[in-house]
DNA sequence: ATGAAAGCGCTAACAA
DNA sequence: TTGTTAGCGCTTTCAT
């Protein structure tokens, strides 16, 4: 392996006056590493012209800029983007940070891409790389290492903590302990579970279990709190016993689950505090031969791919996700461009999303 | 909201010697933009010395180093990424360079996520836009602007451009032209197409129409040649009327779906050259009224996650794209280390995936 | 119209 | 053990 390549006679052939006698073999390309340096060599002007060249700058003569512009074409240079914005404080990049490239996030990726087509801007999407050890504070380490330098502006997604303060130039999107300090953009999780339960106590059940998240995250303070007003707007009693935790992962749902459907009074329908929670329900009722829809309906929430696939599919709540990176960078936009955000924590609304695993319950009209 | 937890009076303890009467204030938090020069400043101490600490050199006292970490996490410091990239020649990160964030390009950044994890990498995917003037050439344009300084090695998706000779240290994934200068991974295009039209040729279609992708890409031509070997391999002749461009886009399949389906005599099944023709196709019959499965069988290829979503569900021909990206990141993972690849141009096999959208056609038994 | 030189934040010799 | 210094590739005064 080569560090470098020969750079065969490059420094030679530019002798010649400007570019008269040169290029005769097919292009000095190089190892794909052309540096500002090689192109005012290779032209016989110095750096600060090319650089003036490359940047529009007025005091180059129409004859050099021609002669540049083809020795730069020529070697197919382009400005690298790292010593560029060590420079300027401007990058026309934005950057999307996260946790890990997984469905949610690659989902917001998609509508922040969207959000910045034609706005002239480059998108960068950086992942500390999931490691364990950069759990903790990753977004306040990815801001400090990229912001000021790499990007002009940062959305981050799903974030725990908020109280990061980059400059004014970041929005967080569906920030996991609620608005804060930073802008944010998330879904309406309390509308989002009155809907879901709704839908369920319009088919008929009233005995309705929930499987809770993660108790410290607000998104599942508030689908448990849309669980409850729900009902308690159909005047339904909650039954404390028909609430269990499941924490946002499969072990602690699958537990809830069977905790609930093991009762000699179970409950005729499950509204799960997400979609994963869900799909492990309909798993457990699968080895306890329940029939879903028919001896249990099953309302999840987020809409991930799987949900689709699953059997039954599952009826569940679907989050705008790519709508929230639309309109994170749209405020992120703004934000950059000095101006001041009209509302800095903007909600999106939710929808049902109904498929096959809830139905009127056994016994309904 | 405190910006930064009042880590009680640390500045003020290490007073003693070094930093005499300096900090009393809560801490010097600026603007989200802390430097090397300023922890150095804060530690009393050269900047070269938390350089040592940062990177743990030696030659630094056990009590200097103590006290720059301290200074360190107390002012939240992490080294900028991009001046470190321009001194070193190594940073630890792997860039995914794409034309655009869509639903493909993300699913490749899923699997480079997925073989990246535990590697010690990070991870940072890059798209110059997706604008229109960057079209032509973004590989290469891309490649200079961050290979060599930002990123170690570099996952180019679906590059129409593969002589590109970057040190060695990229890898293509699912390049246009096939199979050239570059290790690439691709999936098997022409089998996968010979399987989505060998389907619908088992359920029974003989006028079997296919909507094809960009001709001067070969993942297009390859699809096309499945499509027809499939029908020859079943004696079936090729209505060359049936055949029409898609370009790999929505609104020319739109339109070629149009011309398909206004038809007086419209095929029983549409192939479609990838899943958002597909998707595409399903929607322009869903406003003529069709029903899919029943007026119109429907078959994809890509498998991306929308098509699990649709209505009806997708039938596809499935590309193991993550896969492609984690194979990818492995070959680049082996170049990077210094090695050479046993196999340069990976292929790996493609699938049915039976949904809703393919059943046999009216009147068949 | 052109070039020399300083400096962005950092690392790595080299001095002290 | 510590600090000084020279760049990495680029942009930008400020001479010339």
């Amino acid at each position: 392996m080569t560090l470098h390549p020969p750079r065969d006679g490059v420094g030679g052939r530019i002798a010649a006056s400007t570019d008269a006698g040169a290029p005769v073999l097919p292009v000095p390309y190089l190892q794909g590493r052309v540096t500002m340096q090689q192109v005012a060599a290779e032209a016989g002007v110095s750096i600060s012209t090319v650089s003036k060249v490359i940047n529009g700058r007025y005091g180059v003569s129409a004859e050099t800029v021609g002669h540049v512009t083809r020795v730069i074409d020529r070697l197919g240079y382009e400005a690298s983007l790292v010593a560029r914005s060590l420079r300027n404080h401007r990058t026309n990049v934005i950057g999307v940070l996260v946790m890990d490239f997984e469905p949610f996030s690659t989902e917001v990726l998609k509508g922040v891409a969207d959000a910045i087509h034609g706005s002239g801007y480059e998108l960068i999407a950086y992942s500390a790389g999931g490691h364990v050890e950069a759990h903790v504070g990753w977004e306040r380490r990815s801001l400090s290492r990229l912001m000021g330098s790499l990007i002009d502006g940062a959305v981050l997604v799903t974030p725990t903590v908020t109280d990061v303060q980059a400059d004014g130039r970041v929005v967080a999107v569906d920030p996991h302990t609620g608005p804060s300090g930073l802008p944010s953009v998330a879904a309406d999780n309390l509308q989002g579970a009155r809907l879901g339960v709704e839908h369920l106590l319009a088919l008929g059940h009233t005995r309705i279990g929930m499987i809770t998240g993660r108790s410290d995250l607000l998104s599942a303070q508030q689908r448990e709190q849309g669980y409850r007003e729900a009902l308690a707007a159909a005047g339904v009693q909650v039954d404390e016993s028909l609430v269990r935790c499941g924490d946002f992962e499969a072990e602690p749902a699958r537990e809830a689950a069977r905790d609930l459907l093991a009762r000699s009074d179970p409950p005729t329908a499950i509204f799960a505090a997400n979609d994963l929670s869900a799909l492990e329900t309909l798993a457990v009722a699968a080895e306890l031969g329940l029939d879903v829809p028919h001896d249990l309906s099953v309302v999840g929430f987020d809409n991930i791919p799987e949900s689709a696939l699953a059997d039954p599919p599952l009826t569940t709540v679907q989050q705008p996700i790519r709508r929230m990176g639309e309109e994170a960078t749209r405020m992120l936009l703004t934000l950059i461009s000095g101006d001041d955000l009209a509302r800095p924590h903007r909600t999106l609304d939710t929808s049902v999303v109904v498929r096959a695993s809830a139905v009127a319950p056994r016994g309904a009209r």
